[in-house]
DNA sequence: GATATCCATAAGTGGTTACTTATGGAGTAA
DNA sequence: TTACTCCATAAGTAACCACTTATGGATATC
């Protein structure tokens, strides 16, 4: 299995929404900052996880960074549930919802 | 955006783990307990969190209990995931590398 | 009955982590 | 240069969480 950064940086509901205000458009961490609840710091910190999650990417110009959404962190994380998905699925279907009656072995 | 403690609940390794062992048949608490390397209490405990999530659902026979993925919890997370994925792909599609060059305000 | 198995919960603990303030480097403008 | 903006990093802290051992309820077996 692959190593999933992208799974625990998404799980923290402050990265989250920093992750979805990046999805469309680039932020520079000063308006990320501005917007949410946390200081600049926390953002920055944040970014960095994201970053080597490879969910976002960022580009200097002059002293800000323009922070943005890039697709190959998600793109491992979304096969990786695509693959549960397909096996949950199959062996939902398969149905066996009484399980094999093993007892305990003696 | 919906609750999405399923992302949380798989973010843990040894969560995932038990949850990859239950994708695709059902398996006891103690044979999960034996397998990995964790006390019973924790594997209980794990279970419980993945249940919240509703990742997996469990049936009772005598003393034992049979846990099972469920398609519930994954399917919310992968609507998620699959709704972050076209907006990424769109907005890199339409590729602004150069952001507007926005001066900072004075 | 007595005893053993299976499991969940309680309670406690160490390690992680998401925050804070402090600071300084890099770039810009006067 | 001087002064200002933007951001990353350092250092410290409080909260969280993944574990442990202890325990007891429910069921099965003798």
């Amino acid at each position: 299995m692959p190593a999933l950064s992208a799974l625990a940086a998404l799980a923290d509901p402050t990265r989250r929404t920093l992750y979805e205000r990046l999805r469309r458009r680039s932020h520079t961490v000063g308006e990320l900052a501005t917007r949410l609840r946390v200081s600049q710091p926390a953002v920055s910190q944040h970014l960095k996880v994201l970053r080597d999650a490879r969910l976002v990417t960022h580009q200097a110009e002059g002293t800000r960074r323009f922070y943005r959404a890039t697709p190959e962190g998600l793109a491992e994380l979304r096969r990786y549930i695509e693959t549960l998905w397909d096996d949950v699925l199959t062996a939902y279907a398969a149905d066996d919802p009484a399980p094999p009656a093993r007892r305990r072995t003696p």
